[in-house]
Parts: structure tokens; sequence; C-alpha cells
DNA sequence: GGCGTTCTAGAATATTCGTAG
DNA sequence: GCTACGAATATTCTAGAACGC
């Protein structure tokens, strides 16, 4: 457990958060959460590159992939504001033409732009993660939020 | 139980309240409670954001969002007019023609301008909070923390 | 518990299986089960509906539909391909340029094709309901089979 | 054993309806 | 009338469980 399997989910997510090419995982404004478009998330990571050989997950389930997620920690934030301004503007259409469907907001304090080093942390919650993480401690409150729909 | 949920519903009643977008809900006079315009709250806080895909609250019922109030803790105030003295001058319709209709009165110890670290205090009156509220007997059963979440 | 309530989930359910404005919802060949189009039915039911009143559901989010689906003891029935053979000549895009999806294929003992009659059998599997319906037995197994998959 | 995928369920809030007071 | 609340369903987010690799 010293570094990270770049294969696995956590590495995948950070280099898609940070890719040019897709266009329906990024950073939120202050770098601390991602903002995901759903339509467009399955069309260019699920579906498409499905088809040649270039899968980055093997789903092709929108769900399965928030499943990751949860497994790993992340909580969704918000559902209205979750737009950045800039998308407040158009409004549900860019300017491309791409129609972009509804925006999750999610988040991991183990999650943050320009922080690489805190990538180690994002364990999947197993029974075993979860008895280590919190040895003698009370797993149930959660840290910040005490329920975030 | 640390911070607020802002898609809850404390949280929006405290945006609306404090919003200059929304004149359907505003403080009293003292800032201990709202005063809720039925007709021109459901205008445009029920009924035209649920167009687009703004909409604050799914229900476009007003009885629902009293219901809302109610679970929260809120009381009516007035059994007859909750008018205050200055807003009857302009009596039942606006200058810009919308037309103004019953005020109603409502009121929470938790709920008060200038006091936001009070809405920690607003909760939901399901049987579990409600046992909690009141110690003493048995909640249920909170050991250290059965649940996770 | 005499009668079914027309604005309950099993009725709506009911009529858009029967209902030939909508074909995202079907029944499969042998009238036993629900073949349901993911994106149709997220267009066409949740989405377009949603736009003037006449919205069937209050949500947008397949996934609250299919947790109604299991609530009411609705199982998924095939993991590969739900599609019938009649479907597979169009292949992926109707002939008016409408793209389908994934077909689910969803199945309930209390949901056939010319048995109305049955619905009323359909409950909600609250724990009231569960109580009720195994008042002796282990509330864990489920009645005929132990996992759909 | 860990990880990824899938189906289902738990739990909390939200909405609706009815009705006690 | 009319206010408040119980109860049932609906919606949302997260977790459990099973299975394959």
């Amino acid at each position: 457990p010293f570094s990270i399997n770049p294969e696995a989910f956590p590495a995948k997510l950070w280099r898609l958060a940070n890719s040019s090419r897709f266009r329906s995982v990024r950073w939120d404004a202050r770098g601390q959460g991602l903002l995901i478009d759903e339509q467009q998330f399955v069309s260019e990571v699920l579906k498409e590159a499905a088809e040649d050989g270039s899968s980055i997950f093997k789903t092709k389930n929108f769900t399965s992939f928030i499943r990751q997620l949860n497994l790993y920690g992340f909580q969704k934030l918000s559902k209205g504001l979750a737009v950045e301004p800039q998308l407040l503007s158009g409004d549900g259409a860019e300017a491309d033409g791409r129609a972009t469907g509804f925006l999750h907001h999610f988040h991991s304090p183990h999650f943050c732009r320009d922080r690489p080093d805190l990538l180690v942390h994002l364990k999947r919650l197993t029974n075993a993660n979860k008895a280590k993480s919190a040895p003698g401690l009370a797993p149930s409150s959660r840290p910040g939020s005490p329920r975030q729909r």
C-alpha cells in the first residue's frame, strides 16, 4: 500500500479529470471536486471507447461508475449548484451543438487538483479497509456533512 | 450533524428568505418569522421554476410546502392576517400588476434573520429525531454507532 | 387493499406497458416481463413529459425508476441481451433515426399482460408489507428465487 | 485477497392525502 | 374553518451482496 496502481480506479479517474481529450469529466472551480456530465460521459468514455480496444472501463453503465465513486469514498455534493457560471449562460447546450446532460458533482478529500500526493489515501472501502481507517473510532459519523442530497 | 445540507429544506428556505429575486418570501419586521405570499409564491417559486430545470422544489402544491414547514417545526402565527402595515398601502396589487395574495406568517425559533448559526438546529421532525430531542428514553439503540450513514 | 390506486406506481407502469404512444416500455414476447429501452425511456417518459405539466413521474433519473421497480418486487432477468429477435434487425437505430439504447428486462409474477387482476398483489415492499407477506418466516430469504442473476 | 461490475436494498428526505383536534 | 400531524408513496444517495477475474 505504498504506491498507486495505474490501472486501478483512482488513477484512471485522475487521468480523466486532467485530460483535455475527455470533456465530460473536469474539476470544479476550486479544484476540490469533479463535475461529470452524464450524457457526455456515457458517450465519450463508456461507449465510444468500447468500440475499439481502448476502453478505460469495462462497463457501459453509468451506474457502475457511480458505484465505483462511492466505493472509493466520493460523495455527491449538489445538484443545482454544481453548474459552473459559464455553463449557466449556455443553459444546457454547448456552443458546438453537443447537448449536455445533468452534471454530477462529486467530492473526496483525497482527490484534489494539484495534489496527486493525496491519491495514495484513496482506498476502496472494503470491510478490511474500513476497519483499518478507524480502528476504534465510531465508524458512523461522516466528517463534514450529515447527508448530501 | 456538523453542517447543514445545502440541498435540504432548511437551506433552501434560508436562501429564499434572503434572496432579492424571490419577493414572495421575506422576513417579517423583526426578522423572527417569515411572510409568505401564497399566490406569488406559487407563481414564482413553484410553477415558473418548474418549467425549466431550475426547480427548487419538485412540488407545485402550496400545501406540500406548508407540510415541509411543519415537518421542520415551523408554526403559523396569525390566525387572521399577517400583513404588515406598510404592505397594506399597496393593498393587494403591486405596482407592476402582479397580484398578491394572502400572507402566511410562520415562525421557528431556529430560523432568524442574521442568525444562520441557528440553522443547524432545524431538524426534520422524524421519529428518530424526536427521540433524540427528548432524551431519557431509550431512543432505539445507538451504542457506538452501528450505522454508516 | 381492495383496489389499486391509479396514481401509484403499479398503475402507471401498467398504462405505460400497454400504451402505444410510449414505445420505450413494452411487453416481452410472452407477456410476462417488461422490456425497457433506457435511452428512449429517459427521452419520452422522463424528460419530454417533464417540460409541460404532463409528467408521469417527478423524477428525471432512470435510476429512480429502477428503484421503484425493485421496491415493487420486480427483478431483472437478463444480464446479457434482452433484445427480442425482431428487434435485432433494426440493430440500434430505428427507422426514424431515434437511437435506441440498452434494453432492460424486468419481471414480476404479478405483472403479466392480459392479467390486470394480478395488479392488486403488486405491493410496495415496505417493512409493514413485508411483515404481512410472510408472517412467520424468516424475512430475509426471498420466496421463489434466492438470486436472479 | 483485492478489484470491478451488477443487481438490490437501506435510509433519509420530499410529496401527497387524509383526518384528528 | 383551519392547523398540525400520521402515514403511505416517491425520490435520492449510498451500501450490501454476489460473482468473476
